[in-house]
DNA sequence: CAAAACTTAGTACAATGTACTAAGTTTGAA
DNA sequence: TTCAAACTTAGTACATTGTACTAAGTTTTG
């Protein structure tokens, strides 16, 4: 193999390991029993290598894609195909994942699992309370699934926001937001 | 105001505007005008003022849910407080964004707005043929809606998962995220 | 009034991303 | 085979970062 396919099969390993900002250059090096100076000459930023990994999921994506494009259209051809996707995700996690101090300091210093466990009943309150009041119809497993749907919106939203809507105002954008709360919700009235 | 408070607000305001790895200790320092000892005698470490701004979120937050429980459970309600929490959050995103390395790097590199373009465009296609081939029924709004659930679902459910399920496996998770979307697209089925 | 709380300026250290040099080695095409 | 391009090495350097400490002052408060 190739030093510079060495070097992105390393990253990727470590990166899934502990996180994009917890692994330097020095250590991918040192890992590989390769000078900095090496990795700096195929890679001259940490940029760089970030870049390259990114192009490999994104063109193992878009041959997924591509392949469900020429079948015939179906929800289980779909979804099989979505799963490749997260799997293929799932193996570049560490591109994606740990980068991000919040999450680290979170679960350092506060108790998350009875956070989540917190929050989690709240919402299962909440959603009781509102199928008895009736105001939502729901049937079994319903609730489970709106819990986790206002869990990864609640959480997401906003870095969602960001990525997406860099010109909107802190109205439109909210306005949006809540307009997608109330079609989910909508679904069970 | 308190030293303490000032610089609270001065950390929060550079987080808001550059992100939180963006913005080091002495730079709030320089931008209030004291002394990095003088920082570091309030906030030994960075971690503890973003700690400090975490504990200020989760109390505004828990107010506006605890306001909510007091009054009788209706969705109109629901939403309102939901509104409240949104915007508490988006008073601190600094703290949740930009501190990711990865989506700087995306930015800065790919043409980004082409590409959200272009995955739009992908699964409204899906979305279409599917709806034609009978597979789902899909009314006014209803792509909508659902290209941009699987949007933010299709970003976010690794990191969620890496917050939430930290003892599961790859195929656990996975078949826990392929549930909600088969839960999702069954609703229009 | 005295102690506690606060503030200052300054130093120090290890780690990081980035960038460069001068020298060798390997490889592939003419 | 030759020779230039591609690759690899070890090492240096620099600015920036989070973190930690000191010794000295000032302000607040019981």
């Amino acid at each position: 193999m190739k030093t510079k396919d060495k070097i992105l099969k390393e990253a990727l390993r470590l990166f899934n390991e502990r996180g994009l900002s917890q692994v330097g250059v020095r250590e991918i090096a040192r890992s590989l029993d390769i000078s900095v100076g090496n990795l700096s000459y195929h890679f001259p930023k940490k940029e760089d290598l970030i870049m390259e990994l990114l192009s490999q999921i994104r063109m193992a994506n878009d041959a997924r894609y591509e392949e469900y494009f020429e079948g015939r259209a179906s929800l289980g051809r779909f979804l099989g195909t979505f799963r490749q996707i997260m799997e293929n995700q799932y193996r570049y996690r560490g591109v994606f994942l740990g980068h991000d101090e919040i999450n680290q300091v979170i679960k350092k210093h506060f108790d998350y699992l009875s956070i989540e466990e917190k929050r989690r009943k709240f919402f299962h309150r909440i959603y009781t309370d509102l199928a008895k009041a009736g105001e939502l119809k729901l049937a079994e497993g319903d609730i489970e699934f709106l819990i986790s749907f206002i869990t990864l919106f609640g959480r997401f939203w906003m870095m969602e926001a960001s990525i997406s809507f860099t010109d909107k105002s802190k109205e439109e954008i909210i306005d949006h937001y809540m307009g997608l709360l109330k079609k989910q919700l909508g679904l069970f009235v």
